[in-house]
DNA sequence: ATATTTTTGTTGATTTTTGTTGATTTCAGG
DNA sequence: CCTGAAATCAACAAAAATCAACAAAAATAT
């Protein structure tokens, strides 16, 4: 790795886009190396590049943990997509941190006049920009790991706003103990949710699926019957019986 | 894909509709090459196109904030950077709403250790995901016009938290009045800032000293002697009695 | 201090993009 | 259904960007 390299990334992400020549000129440097550092930064997809010139394939209101967490970018996006078929215009929806829950509100973003809730300033911030929403940040103080609240104040707005659906996500789908995550703080959100909601939608992609590195140990409280699981593949037979009683949609 | 695509998406977009000609002029190109590069863009059905001219496709209710976001990007980008050379590692800084601040907000980035508070879900969710800041937002519900807050929690929360640095802008610098914004919340809201900090830095690009078609009307709180100014271009001789007690800073 | 490896700049060949020209099409109004 | 002006298209030459290879410089190891 160049020493040129988080340079680049950084100016080119700010600035949207810039040509080999200008970004030469601003390290001086010639514009043989820049090419030379940006070949690989291309190929593992951190920038792209046009004939003239490099851009940023972030869009400037991307989740920058985004980068970090979006193993499976794929299947989020399909289950966020599925999302859509669910929550209609006018819904009021209650939405917790994980980056699935970062892609749902993307996708989001093409609906009009939601209510939401959310203790995620992602989330938040994302749909707050569309107009006829009605967003609510849940929540002061910030952790800087996904930018979220859990502190006193988020569970007393989470608490106070009735709302159609939770979205709610899990670290791990355990075959024997359920839906699994990693914080306690995260379990009492999540029940604060659910309580507040009519329905809950868990969306887990099928990586949730398998057996991980680091393993969540904590329990997220149990669904309804007629709650909704959000998928991106056929569920297996040993997982059948937690998902029995829920509608099952399965992105693909 | 081509180098002048995001422009002429921008462009287009933020215009309603433009002819090709024009368009050639604004980029300093041909029109052939407009042509040429729009061709991919109305087959993709990103933009329409009729004989004469190129109109957007973009529905009319789509984000405000984030084509304020890219005027005077460069200007703007600019005034960031040279915000880095106030604030270090460590600093205790409010964030007030607006374009200028998002991009403030890009840049502070690449510092370590802040406590940040602010009432915007943007530039907290940026600066959140930082490791080792410390970020508060303030205020629950979000107007959907900039994704920020200013109810009563978002006062309460501005006034319990001393910081070294409030970062404030302004819509319009007016010779005789100063600086002013459209809304008495945004007003109220800087006066918050500013008293809980020991020095405030307004943030304007030039276009902000040049007059305006949508004129705001209230009065920005005054500033301190010894706090800074930081603009893009040398104050002009009407207005330096504004700036004459500050420390003005000029980024290039 | 010297040898080896890595990075960087330069050159010229190659590819892609851009501007120009002139022919063709579209549009509005008689 | 013409007609003139503006817009579009096609083709070629000019300009710009890219690539590959080698030499110079810098960094690292011996």
């Amino acid at each position: 790795m160049s020493k040129y390299e988080i340079q680049i990334r950084e100016i080119v992400n700010m600035q949207g886009s810039i040509t080999v020549l200008e970004l030469a000129r601003a390290l001086s440097v010639s514009d043989q190396t820049i090419r030379r550092v940006v070949r690989p930064l291309v190929e593992r997809g951190e920038i792209s590049k046009v004939h003239g010139a490099l851009v940023s394939n972030r869009s400037p209101i991307d989740p920058p943990f985004m980068s970090r967490m979006s193993q499976n970018k794929a299947a989020k996006i399909a289950i966020a997509h599925s999302l859509l078929d669910l929550i209609k215009d006018g819904d009021r929806i209650a939405i917790d941190t994980g980056s699935t829950s970062a892609f749902a509100a993307q996708a989001l973003r093409e609906r009009r006049y939601l209510t939401v809730v959310t203790n995620s300033a992602f989330v938040a911030s994302t749909l707050s920009m569309i107009p006829g929403n009605n967003v609510s940040m849940a929540g002061t103080q910030l952790r800087h790991h996904d930018g979220a609240s859990f502190d006193r104040s988020a569970f007393e707005i989470i608490e106070r706003i009735h709302v159609d659906y939770a979205l709610l996500s899990a670290s791990l789908v355990d075959e024997r103990k359920g839906f699994l995550v990693h914080e306690q703080c995260e379990v009492d959100m999540a029940t604060a949710m659910l309580e507040n909601s009519a329905k809950t939608i868990m969306a887990v992609d099928h990586s949730k699926f398998l057996p991980q590195n680091r393993k969540p140990s904590l329990k997220q409280p149990e669904l309804k019957p007629g709650d909704y699981l959000l998928t991106d593949k056929p569920i297996l037979r040993q997982f059948q019986h937690l998902t029995s009683s829920l509608d099952v949609v399965v992105a693909e």
